[in-house]
RNA sequence: GAGUCUGUAGCUCAGCCGGAUAGAGCAACGGCCUUCUAAGCCGUGGGUCGGGGGUUCGAAUCCCUUCAGGCUCGCCA
């Protein structure tokens, strides 16, 4: 469906061509005056100066054009119940009752609510997660992995071929730190032993919990043992040359780490596509640098392959992308271009969409830039890097334990889940279990909720009383409204069943017209409805979930005020009843794609 | 030092491709449950939009400058 804005705006840019000015004056916006008007035009003012003309005159002829609009559609639904030009050239609009009831009627027929699809299947490759094997998750990959994912869904929902890929880090030195602290344990493994010729176990030699107890541990022994370091370096170079048995060790870590990580990443409502990490970049990258020779772009300096980025115009003259070390290893930007290249021939996508941390952006910028240079990529493919600000703790810096450590990313969700579900035990009866569950869906909104509603690009503070008190702007609020709308729902289909017509239930709510507003509470809550498409559209297009949460947010207010002026059940003109229950039951269609979007889901009961 | 981002109510944040009286939530205070879940609703108080210039009929928003803080600045990822 076309958007509210654009249809009231094509009415306006009528009026302003028919009263012989330019019909780009006639943009519409939501009103920033509720008070006033529900949507304004401000065209008339900036065309003042170019028609040398006062705004009121102008914004006076537009309306009288509006007026005659309307008469000469007599018989259609007019779409504004007043028109207004008001000082200093203010156009100001309310949108009819029977309009805006047809406009909802319109919503609940479409599969996606009004949406229209933008895309249509072009690939697009979002690369978010990051984890590395063998590292629990801590709470940094909190932000890329729900905004990712949230960007994902957006993506899928607008008709585009979104492609997640974790894109772990699965090649570095902490592999051979692993390999050489097992050696000193386990030295009777047959991965140690030169002339093992046999088959090697099929079973892994540590559980997840040893995996995570041993990486940190290694990782404190090289930076002070000299010799353990070395070793480990070896280890790695040797595993990234393909000796056997540090390939096999090097499976077993990532077959324990992977399990452990889709469980965790699951319990986040994330899930990926693309299993890929750096390792699978690694067949790509001899080529890579021959080309980039080959095509005169890498060259020799101070010992190592770079290639230069910067440009006549930056502000500030950049580095250029080391490309081999001096030491002959690749690094991360030669595994990124890797991944491209292999990208390319897979996927040859329209677009590609990085979610890491800010601080990461130089390494974007250069090998965006080498990528399109090279040709590796085609000029018109977007490349995007999506910036996420930090997770700050009270005190305003990086989020740490109280023990001044970094947080496990389970240990934050449960902290998360018990403070909701002690909440819930104090307010209400309900099972222990049934509690339990409920929290952990709870919990999971109020968490992503915290995050996603603030702009990607800021650090903001995650301060975990505020979250789990749950009152006010939060995720919990969000499923409380579709919590009451649910209970209301079932006690309207049941009072139905009671009389008798169990068989008309739906289908009365879901046969019948929308009924124009009564009140103003309904108005401007069909009104916030309506706007539903528009917030799709500009939240993907802008890459802001936080958009979205504010519209839910809006929405849910709006339901809130008519919930407590009007009462459903007990309306006795059933088809003022019927209609509101046809109103209320959007809300929540609306507001539960939403949270669908968002990345959870709301309990039947809290 | 250079580049870049941020600075809005006591706290946490929207608004930022110029528009009318700068909005929410929390906290404070006052109302509303014999009525659909009060995790709610209604109301009150609280702001030199970091400071200073400029452009404009009109600036939180655009430009310049200045202060404060964060981040980045060739062989980590």
């Amino acid at each position: 469906m076309k958007k509210i804005l654009d249809l009231t705006a094509e009415q306006v840019r009528a009026a302003f061509e028919s009263c012989g000015y330019a019909a780009d004056y006639g943009k519409v916006t939501l009103s920033n005056r509720p008070d006033l008007c529900e949507y304004q035009c401000n065209g008339a003012m900036a065309a003042a100066k170019a028609y040398h003309k006062k705004p009121i005159d102008i914004a006076g002829d537009v309306a009288a054009a509006l007026k005659r609009q309307a008469e000469e559609t007599a018989g259609a639904v007019p779409m504004f119940s007043s028109v207004e030009a008001v000082m200093p050239g203010f156009l100001n609009l309310k949108l009819s009752g029977d309009y805006l009831a047809a406009y909802l009627d319109g919503m609940r027929s479409e599969a996606k609510l009004g949406v229209e699809e933008c895309g249509s299947g072009e690939t697009i490759i979002v690369d978010y997660g990051g984890a590395n094997v063998a590292k629990p998750l801590h709470v940094g990959h909190l932000r890329t992995a729900i905004i990712g994912e949230c960007i994902k869904r957006m993506g899928n929902y607008l008709g585009y071929h979104m492609v997640g890929d974790v894109h772990l880090g699965d090649w570095g030195l902490q592999m051979g730190l692993i390999i050489e602290e097992l050696r000193d344990r386990k030295p009777e493994l047959p991965y140690f032993d030169e002339n093992f010729t046999g088959e090697y176990p099929q079973e892994a030699p540590f559980t997840i919990s040893e995996l995570e107890e041993i990486y940190p541990a290694a990782s404190a022994r090289s930076k002070e043992d000299e010799n353990f370091r070395a070793r480990a370096q070896e280890a790695t170079f040797r595993l990234q040359s393909g000796y056997a048995p540090f390939r096999a060790i090097w499976r077993h870590i990532m077959n324990v780490s992977l399990a452990d990580l889709k469980k965790n990443y699951g319990s986040l409502n994330v899930t990926f596509d693309l299993w890929k990490g750096e390792s699978d970049a690694q067949p790509y990258i001899p080529g890579l640098i021959e080309d980039l020779q080959k095509k005169g772009l890498a060259y020799e300096s101070e010992g190592a392959l770079v290639v230069d980025i910067a440009r006549p115009d930056d502000p500030k003259e950049l580095p250029p992308c080391i490309i081999r070390k001096s030491d002959g290893a690749a690094l991360y930007a030669t595994s990124d271009l890797g991944t491209i290249i292999e990208r390319e021939r897979d996927y040859a996508p329209a677009e590609y969409i990085y979610i890491t941390d800010k601080r990461q952006e130089l390494h974007f910028i250069q090998v965006f830039r080498v990528a399109k240079k090279a040709g590796y990529v085609k000029p018109e493919t977007k490349m995007t890097h999506m910036m996420c600000g930090t997770m700050n703790g009270k005190d305003g810096k990086p989020f740490k334990t109280r023990a001044g450590g970094v947080m496990r990313l389970e240990n934050l969700i449960r902290e998360i889940d018990e403070a909701v579900y002690d909440r819930i035990m104090e307010n209400r009866t309900m099972s222990e279990e049934e509690a339990r569950e409920a929290s952990r869906t709870i919990g999971l909104a109020a968490l992503k909720y915290g995050d996603l509603s603030n702009q990607v690009s800021k650090d903001y503070v995650f301060d975990v009383d505020r979250f789990t008190s749950f009152e006010g702007n939060t995720g919990p609020y969000i499923l409380y409204t579709i919590v009451r709308i649910k209970s209301i729902l079932a006690k309207y289909e049941e009072a139905l069943a009671a009389a008798g017509k169990a068989e008309g239930a739906s289908a009365a709510s879901a046969e019948g017209r929308m009924r124009p507003a009564q009140s103003e509470e309904e108005k401007t809550l069909m009104r916030k409805l309506s706007a539903y498409n528009d917030v799709v559209e500009t939240a993907f297009a802008e890459k802001a979930p936080h958009r979205l949460c504010q519209f839910i947010y809006e929405l849910s207010d709006a339901f809130g005020s008519f919930y407590n002026t009007t009462m459903i059940l007990k309306e006795e003109d059933p088809e003022k009843k019927a209609g509101y229950i046809r109103l209320i039951r959007l809300v929540k269609d609306v507001l539960e794609s939403c949270i669908g979007l968002l990345g959870f889901d709301a309990p039947d009961r809290m």
